[in-house]
DNA sequence: CACCGGATTGTCT
DNA sequence: GACAATCCGGTGA
């Protein structure tokens, strides 16, 4: 079962929930705060990339936190600092791009103070600009799966692995997150196995009813 | 929609 | 050498 989590609604009034807050541009002290807590307030926000092919802008409707060493056993940085998660360890608000399953790159935002090394998995999103690059990027797909699951998002974004470390509060890229947080719901991380994964950890956050929350919980399922 | 198997290679033990 | 913060296409309900 998802565990529910709605904001408290001051006033009484939930109307500025609905996700119609207008978007900010955020200082990277914004993205300096833990993972956990950084996580749902990146619901509704869009992320932009330009290329020379054009620019596509993807609304998240889907992250999980993840934290640094010792502290979360789901972490790439659990282990201590590698070449590969050393932009973990850097600052707030740059990309922290790997590649897995031998063929997929997914993107996270990096989150915390310098040395925490805790990062924002960017697991799900609906394309609000670019949708006809994004298509050709991700060949045949209904406009809902453009960017509907981490590796399609990252992939609809334009984003390679080498873009690793870049600063996402700069060209070619562009971050704004809502003025108001939007309405959420939490549960297990997917695709975690072992100690990580499941009621443990329940810093998957997601916008409930969006289309971009992907489907993929074969792995870290749980009854309704 | 749910379940299943195959693809394919960087990363760390 | 094992496994991975996944996706896709096929099958069946």
């Amino acid at each position: 079962m998802s565990e529910r989590m709605p904001r408290p609604s001051p006033g009484g009034d939930p109307s500025h929930l609905d996700g119609d807050a207008p978007l900010l541009e955020m200082g990277r002290e914004f993205f300096a705060r833990d993972a956990v807590e950084l996580a749902p307030l990146l619901l509704g926000a869009v992320l932009s990339h330009e290329t020379t092919a054009g620019r596509v802008a993807i609304r998240l409707s889907e992250v999980e936190a993840y934290r640094g060493v010792g502290e979360d056993p789901g972490s790439h940085a659990f282990r201590g600092r590698t070449p590969r998660t050393s932009v973990m360890f850097g600052e707030a608000a740059h990309l922290y791009a790997y590649f897995t399953y031998g063929m997929h790159t997914c993107i996270n935002i990096v989150a915390g103070a310098e040395g925490g090394a805790a990062a924002v998995l960017l697991r799900g999103g609906v394309v609000v600009e670019g949708a006809d690059l994004a298509r050709e990027r991700r060949g045949a797909a209904s406009d809902r799966d453009l960017a509907r699951g981490p590796a399609r998002l990252a992939s609809a974004l334009g984003v390679p692995l080498a873009a690793t470390g870049a600063d996402l509060l700069a060209p070619p890229f562009g971050l704004r997150v809502p003025s108001m947080p939007l309405a959420y719901e939490a549960g297990p991380r997917t695709g975690i196995s072992g100690a990580g994964g499941g009621a443990a950890f329940p810093w998957r956050f997601w916008i409930p009813g969006d289309p971009g929350v992907s489907t993929y919980r074969r792995h870290a399922r749980s009854h309704d």
